[in-house]
DNA sequence: CTGTTAGCGCATTCAT
DNA sequence: ATGAATGCGCTAACAG
């Protein structure tokens, strides 16, 4: 099999096909750009043209006619456990990115736990933004803001946790109630057919992510392994001290503990009590997102798998739905679809 | 907390620079891209104008004034499996999306399995590719192949699968012993401290990617889970035909069968073959690469877990990475690094 | 309805 | 060692 000679790399351009359909350049932009007032059979010719010479608009040149730039707000928590501080840290190298295609990202820090605070810091955005990717609340107030900046014309997408009822845009991140599914197939699994408890933790579950989470996690784990039995929910608030705590009452009271499930932060804690204990290879725990911290549990065996959304994929999602929203350009929500990942200590990236 | 009222979203330009630094476009420009025969004097000048300013340069501009293009050719198999459809499929795509970056690519079918064939076909590839980015196999004749082409300053990538020998510049595509270790994890505690017997089938041990994630299984295996015996890699070339009549054999050869770990294709023949003997929920099979077929399997309850690399994935970044390259920008190694992708039936996207 | 024209921000000759 | 001028391919006024 041979390489095809290749002929000429040579690409067509607007005044090839101005030329070949013998009209002007304005008004091959006008068909090309579906504006208005040209005559069906100018149309017509244009496309011929465009067809036979198989033009493909140079987006860069046309961003540089266009000569709009976009502002956009990304609105995040203020301190935060390691999740928040890599996403935030992987928003900054996006800003990098978006800063050479005329896209400009300010990372405003709120208290994003708060639904008034949060509300607050999105009804008083400056309108310079033409879009904002938040970490939303799914609070009436909340929900509220977002409707109003959508009403102003604003692309609102939110981002790790969804206001699904809200007018916002696009959500960008997992699919909650998938993820606790997928956390419980791997504690049955794991678990084979012993008996026994099993406990979630969450960090409050007025989270809605959390929530889902505990929500897909019990579901399966009721109906598909009838011999482990869920515990009710625990609340750690996210707090490591406050979670091992809860962990070590935990394994205090149930000698049957076989698993535990976390669907939020405080990790250390887990690891704490699990590791003074001397039950943590016994007890199965999964848990969520990947960082330094979790990583190292894993590694070290104590934890057994992790369940994570990539916040590199996230930041850059974000920013290339509000960029294509802005500038009219599709999205391939292939390429935007966050993925459940699963890591082991085998296929750690 | 309320949102900073943002000033002007103004950008400077190279003519803002110059014009603070008190200095032509040019000089800036030469400044800026490190070209030589300016006073350091001056350069100190510009880069204190450029710093002072926060100049980043509009990318869109650059581009359009440079006015190169790319051309790239992609060596893929003809025919092929599910995978490899997919692939191709997802390589069509990005090339829509990279001509309007000015790059292009042709799509070259050859039989890459066949050393000779697919060394000939890189030998008398058209001149006029800046890059190629093919499914490689790491024989003499092959790397010999690439590394001509790399001495003619032709950009190299791998894709899927690696020569690691050869001056390729890139890889893209997974860790594959790592591949198998994740597979060899799953299926250990799956099977819990079942003892038993599980098979290994790979399309060819000759293919370096089947070889070394049959590598990466076994040593786990052996290491790790001593209750279960591994036994010698079965090979059934990607045929889902020969693989059912394998499969079957070893079915009813082994009693003691816990579980079959395919690290090829032909995943059709294992699902017929498991299903017909009735033994489909009591094995547990793990196999690569999501598709059409092997999403029904895993829905369906026969399939237990699919390891996989997204083909999407590696399309986009093997152009990236030659785009980059060519264009002497930097790539995010974060972002080109393919993931091992475990997919459950509750995380399928 | 259609054509002319002037940039967008940068790279690149060619002068000086 | 530095500057002035030209054009990349496209969009958007503005004319006709």
């Amino acid at each position: 099999m041979t390489a095809e000679a290749t002929p000429l790399p040579v690409r067509a351009t607007l005044e090839d096909v101005a030329r070949t359909a013998g009209v002007s350049l304005a008004t091959v932009d006008r068909v090309i750009n579906r504006r208005e007032g040209v005559r069906a059979k100018t149309v017509a010719r244009v496309e011929a043209a465009v067809a036979k010479l198989g033009y493909r608009a140079d987006i860069a040149a046309a961003r540089l006619a266009r000569g709009q730039s976009f502002r956009f707000a990304f609105v995040l928590p203020t301190g935060g456990n390691s999740f928040m501080t890599n996403l935030t840290e992987q928003v900054r190298h996006t800003a990098e990115w978006l800063a050479g295609q005329r896209g400009f990202i300010d990372i405003i820090h709120v208290d994003v736990f708060d639904p008034d605070v949060l509300a607050g810091a999105l009804e008083t955005l400056s309108p310079a933004y033409q879009g904002v990717a938040v970490i939303a609340l799914d609070h009436p107030r909340v929900r509220a803001a977002i409707d109003e900046l959508s009403a102003r014309g604003v692309a609102v997408v939110t981002l790790v946790s969804d206001a699904p009822s809200s007018r916002r845009l696009h959500y960008v991140g997992i699919d909650n109630p998938a993820a606790g599914r997928t956390a419980a197939t791997l504690m049955g699994r794991y678990l084979g057919g012993q008996e026994g408890t099993v406990a979630v933790i969450a960090g409050s579950l007025s989270l809605r992510d959390h929530a889902e989470r505990q929500f897909g996690f019990s579901q399966i784990l009721s109906s598909e392994y009838p011999n482990l039995r869920a515990l009710p929910a625990l609340e750690g608030r996210d707090d490591s001290e406050r979670t091992r705590e809860l962990t070590a009452t935990l394994l205090a009271r149930h000698g049957d503990l076989r698993g535990i499930y976390c669907c939020g932060a405080g990790n250390r804690g887990i690891a704490d009590a699990l590791e003074a204990s001397g039950r943590a290879r016994e007890v199965v725990w999964i848990t969520h997102e990947l960082t330094q911290h979790t990583r190292r549990f894993l590694v070290r065996g104590t934890c057994d798998a992790i369940i994570n959304q990539d916040p590199g994929h996230e930041a850059r999602s974000a920013a290339r739905v509000l960029l294509a929203h802005c500038s009219g350009e599709p999205i391939s929500p292939d390429q935007e679809r966050i993925r459940i990942d699963i890591f082991l200590r085998d296929n750690l990236p």
